[in-house]
DNA sequence: GACGCCTATGCAACAGTTTGCATATCAGCT
DNA sequence: AGCTGATATGCAAACTGTTGCATAGGCGTC
């Protein structure tokens, strides 16, 4: 029920295609509502059979034809009419604490081996986050208003890294006091040097 | 691909009963992977199809006939397998992120309610896993291995509920100055007078 | 005794998501 | 001439999850 909103909320600002669309949804939007291309696609021809999206053949010369999709005036009162609504927060469902209600019932060793996996994977968003807004939202006080909710999504986004990278790592430290908690097992640099 | 193991990992220190493990999925495990009772009756009987678990009929005096589900050695050993497996981290789906995108494009009073919707609920979530903890896990460095992970999960999810309520307060406070930030709304005062 | 709640299990339809495959043009490289 | 990769769109099957409904006995309570 929220796929299509996502969609009609990426078009608030430009007219886009579906393969531009997918590409949005690989960052931005998408890091926190995540689609692939051929949900993208149903759900755009969907979405314009409901009269919510104008669609546009677009001939181009080099590469394939396109498809272009504007918010209707419709489109532009259902997502409205969404917000009113209320909605319920997903639970979470993440394999990564299913397994580790198995430590102390099984080898611990994958499970160490996918927290430190974990840590690397958040530290690499973290500054991914990082870099997004030091680049486009270094002074939040001067944003117009129409970045303010990104900007705090993008805040969330940065929290929500910071936490599970820091319990990744106190959570290392209790499972696996000696090893895999140094030593990111990949590659070379870890040049940092405790007191 | 993951409800399944959920189950199994449920029944990895007790057999319980589908309705039992329904009302497990609301608490506990229930936390990190959530289940409706549906999806637990359905996924019981494919697991014991498949010949993961063992199903016993019991009937029973004063109240329904039960059927008690226990992990078979089948069971156990893919459950093994699967931790051995790397698990993707889902990304994460909340209709909130989606809506403060279109802050500065829409009415903005809908989405500070929820966002005040989202503190209490945060809140009160917080509330419960700290119950939990004083209650179960009081002294963590004393904790016989096969709490740990359970432990760490929990611990988890404290971080998470603390990270969210706080960047919820914020967020209020940078959408909603003077308003919803201070009185939970719900009723009719509009007595605030910017000062 | 009617009503609602708890125990206990289940079906069926639908909505949403993932996965794998298919197609087609053009650009650049080898 | 063949390969790779980007652009661009799509089908179909399988899996996962949600929603609404159905059944049925016993318990407490108004």
């Amino acid at each position: 029920m929220a796929l299509s909103h996502a969609i009609l909320t990426a078009l608030l600002d430009e007219e886009l295609s579906g393969y531009d669309l997918a590409r949005k949804f690989e960052t931005s939007l998408g890091f926190f509502w995540a689609a692939s291309h051929q949900q993208i696609y149903q759900e755009l021809r969907k979405l314009a059979d409901a009269g919510a999206l104008a669609s546009t053949a677009v001939p181009q010369a080099g590469r394939p034809d396109k498809i272009v999709y504007a918010l209707t005036e419709q489109g532009r009162a259902e997502l409205d009419a969404w917000i009113l609504g209320a909605s319920r927060r997903k639970p979470a469902k993440d394999d990564l604490f299913v397994k580790l209600y198995n430590v102390g019932h099984t080898d611990a060793a994958p499970i160490v081996a996918e927290l430190a996996a974990r840590r690397e994977d958040h530290a690499s968003r973290l500054a991914l986050y990082e870099r997004i807004r030091a680049r486009h939202y270094a002074d939040p006080t001067t944003l117009p208003p129409e970045r303010l909710g990104v900007y705090l999504a993008l805040d969330a986004g940065l929290r929500f890294e910071r936490t599970f990278l820091a319990w990744c790592e106190d959570a290392l430290a209790l499972l696996a006091p000696e090893r895999d908690a140094r030593a990111p097992p990949d590659e070379g640099g870890p040049a940092e040097s405790p007191g």
